[in-house]
DNA sequence: CTGTTAGCGCATTCAT
DNA sequence: ATGAATGCGCTAACAG
């Protein structure tokens, strides 16, 4: 591995100049500039980056966390949160520490992580209820960015950028009961993700505007994956027949619940709807009924970048929490025309 | 920050007594040590990684480029492999370090991260023809594992896993051919991929076991984008209608295709057959009638990881060059008796 | 058992 | 315009 010290005695000029020379200072003679300079390439330096880090106390490293639970490593979201915030610190010459974690040795990592300064800042990636990992960083003094407000009943005080998910389901929810719908379960996440009340309040809204009463059994907690919403779908499914749409707060759940519709032998999208929320890449053809709306995923991670290294560099946000707005994508072959009209069933309660 | 000196100055005792403790030595007096821990807990010691890496000359840390495209940044097939290196690093203790890098300054990351020493060993991410990657990572002596092998002209010695996907499109191809099939076009990646040829040569193979000639016209090389598979697939149904059944080579080309298949009013899996490779999450429920080829993604993650360890202690590996058996996952919608019989048209040439 | 010394590779004083 | 000295925080070799 060749060093600043190799070049120094290559070229006899001192460490110190060649540093100089290599990192453009002016003060250093244009010959003696160009002679090092060639030396360097010629001897194939690469000025060792653990070095700089330590001696800037800067790493120009951003971290990220990802949630391991056990079966899958993340969900699709998340990857495609990884790929953005991952794209968008590379064009601004940072890279991304990533490392997986159980919730279990979750705060094990971001000690580790941040208390040993191997990142300038920390994306989090899915706000919880009292989330530890933001008392945490807040504590330490430590910058950071976060996908995701606070549950309503707590204070957003920390930079985020969201999408108003209540709003995109109420949009659902309008667009469900528009083709008749009268009948919808909703498949949630567990009460420990902070955005699980809003999408709440947002079937209620919608279900409020269709002039629907509410009803408890219609709305299942599982886990935001595949199998969480094959099991709630199989549920619902089982005791309440007169469904006739299935609104699923994650992709995965949606995928999980379409994969219960068939197991069952009824078809997605005309003996029953089925919605989701998220739409990244793969699911945006995952079915050609299945409606969702579509988070600004990239949007959110290519911002929250730029807020983290405005943070980092502790240039004032003018705009500390954002709430972008989400779009509604109606599947062509979702639409009223298409949808059975038997498995509409009248409301009777 | 609190560093070795703080708790030296607190506990009374010397730097180097303060590291010892705390790593464990036993030349250390019991009472001292707990002295010492004690202080370094009430004063939230975290030791600086980067002084460590510095130091030991290692960084516990694992490498990946992302391929970033234009307009997506990778495809699933990448993150889903990134998410299981990333796993499996976390489970040895290794974090992983990702770059997005488009294609042109991809070397130049290289460079900087290998030369730089900030990873202990890269994982390179889908073998091209004559790879820069690997010309420079063997040239530097630098710990490296390859996702797939070099193509079949060139020679294959460095550390790799791959799966066998000319078997696997071969099975693709004695599928389709076994429902009825005749005229079966093939979606390739650009020539510059290295797994191009054995796809190719699969496909040559399914035909010649049907007893069927090959037509150059049926194969196209497209990116392994959703558009390229999307325009590969206007362009042969525009020109060669007879076609009743279309393979791609990746996903992402798969979807692209029913993109275009249902954009013309055609059924996936009725009017035609598709077929994809690599069966990521998603896609497994992407079209209830996408029979696939699944390459064991997860297992190509862990055990690359595992070998690169193993290189990076100087283990000998036992076996350096892993070929995997894919897996034929056929959709139960997509069998042979819901092909419409019409939709396969006999062969004339 | 504990402390002193040295150095990982670099960038920045402060001299000259 | 250049060089010597210093230290980022840590660990290890070598005394005692």
């Amino acid at each position: 591995m060749v060093k600043l010290k190799d070049l120094a005695e290559k070229s006899g000029f001192s460490i110190t100049t060649v540093s100089r020379a290599l990192a453009g200072y002016k003060d250093v003679n244009e010959h003696t500039r160009q002679q090092i300079i060639e030396i360097a390439l010629e001897m194939g330096y690469q000025p060792n980056m653990v070095a700089r880090q330590l001696r800037a106390r800067k790493t120009h490293t951003v971290g990220i966390i990802a949630p391991s639970a056990s079966g899958r490593f993340a969900d699709d979201y998340f990857s495609e949160l990884l790929m953005s915030v991952g794209h968008a610190a590379a064009q601004r010459g940072y890279d991304l520490l990533v490392t997986a974690k159980t919730t279990a040795d979750e705060m094990d990592a971001y000690r580790r992580i941040v208390g040993g300064n191997r990142v300038d800042g920390m994306v989090i990636a899915r706000t919880r209820r009292r989330d530890a990992r933001i008392a945490y960083l807040r504590a330490a003094r430590h910058p950071f960015v976060v996908s995701g407000r606070a549950a309503p009943d707590e204070e957003s005080d920390f930079p985020y950028i969201d999408a108003d998910s209540q709003l995109g389901i109420r949009w659902i929810l309008n667009h469900l009961t528009g083709l008749g719908h009268q009948r919808i379960a909703l498949l949630l996440p567990p009460d420990r993700v902070a955005f699980t009340p809003y999408r709440l309040a947002g079937y209620r809204q919608g279900l409020e505007d269709a002039g629907l009463s509410y009803r408890e059994a219609y709305v299942l907690n599982s886990d935001l994956s595949r199998s969480g919403g094959q099991q709630a779908a199989h549920h619902l499914l089982d005791n309440y027949p007169e469904i006739t749409a299935i609104v699923a707060c994650n992709d995965l759940m949606a995928i999980g619940a379409m994969n219960a519709i068939q197991t069952r032998n009824m078809r997605v999208g005309q003996d029953i709807a089925v919605t989701g929320f998220d739409d990244i890449t793969a699911a945006d053809f995952a079915h050609p009924r299945l409606t969702t709306v579509r988070q600004p995923i990239k949007e959110i991670g290519q911002r929250l970048l730029e807020m983290l290294i405005q943070i980092i560099h502790q240039i004032p946000l003018e705009q500390p929490q954002v709430l972008l707005s989400p779009e509604l994508v109606i599947r062509e072959s979702c639409g009223a025309g298409q949808q059975r009209k038997e498995a509409v069933s009248p409301v009777r309660e």
